[in-house]
DNA sequence: GTTTTATATAGTAAAAACACTATATTCCAG
DNA sequence: CTGGAATATAGTGTTTTTACTATATAAAAC
């Protein structure tokens, strides 16, 4: 039904596995999700997002690592962004599942555990 | 430019969380991949991809329980298949992310590392 | 210069993921 | 029943993640 069959490359593939394991994390894609509309404080989502300053920047870190966010610094600032659109695309699809998730038009049963 | 600004919610994040994570490995890209025209053996993979049986077996029953994959059962074989539509879109995206990098419209870079 | 504010980094213990080898289970064929 | 094919499961050592606490750094404010 969907799928458009492109045949992923195998140095895509790296990277790929590399940015959607470090997506996996909960608070990870909360983060990202805050950072959907524009670039923020270290300091905004940890307050916003009530998380622990160190874990934040731990996050970010491991984040900015793997290409997933770039940052600025402003005197004693560091604002973060996005860094390309594969991010925003992938979230675009999680909202777009939880859509139609909720609607009933998909289901999404893990086994156990 | 993209996102559809929708939030996510709590308990989605959760799940999609688990599924990131779980997709973020190479071996497990390639099978969800190879499983995207249709079900197929543990041996066809084992075989078509040229991944050892067990390794075979143990990504399977790691995304069988994270509800990435179904299977069933006919005399010995066992036939999987993707689970759920929200993995026919990821793959979508990432072939599609991979199609706008190609081309330059997209750039992603690591850093170092 | 001394404090404050904002953020990063170190250190670490516990948990989860990986990769591999060996072995068990189940079903089918003869 | 016996042997083989197809898969699953166990066991294990290694590497990564994760979650926290404590501490360092650097710029700004006074």
């Amino acid at each position: 039904m969907t799928s458009n069959q492109t045949k992923i490359s195998p140095e895509f593939i790296q990277n790929a596995a590399r940015v959607l394991k470090t997506l996996g994390h909960p608070d990870r894609i909360k983060i990202v999700e805050y950072l959907e509309d524009g670039e923020k404080t270290v300091g905004q989502i940890h307050r916003e997002l009530e998380m622990q300053q160190p874990i934040v920047s731990q996050h970010l870190k491991v984040m900015y690592d793997r290409g997933i966010v770039i940052n600025r610094q402003e005197g004693t600032r560091f604002f973060y962004a996005l860094a390309n659109e594969f991010i925003f695309k992938i979230l675009d699809c999680m909202a777009d599942a939880q859509e139609k998730i909720r609607n009933g038009a998909w289901t999404f049963e893990s086994q156990e555990n």
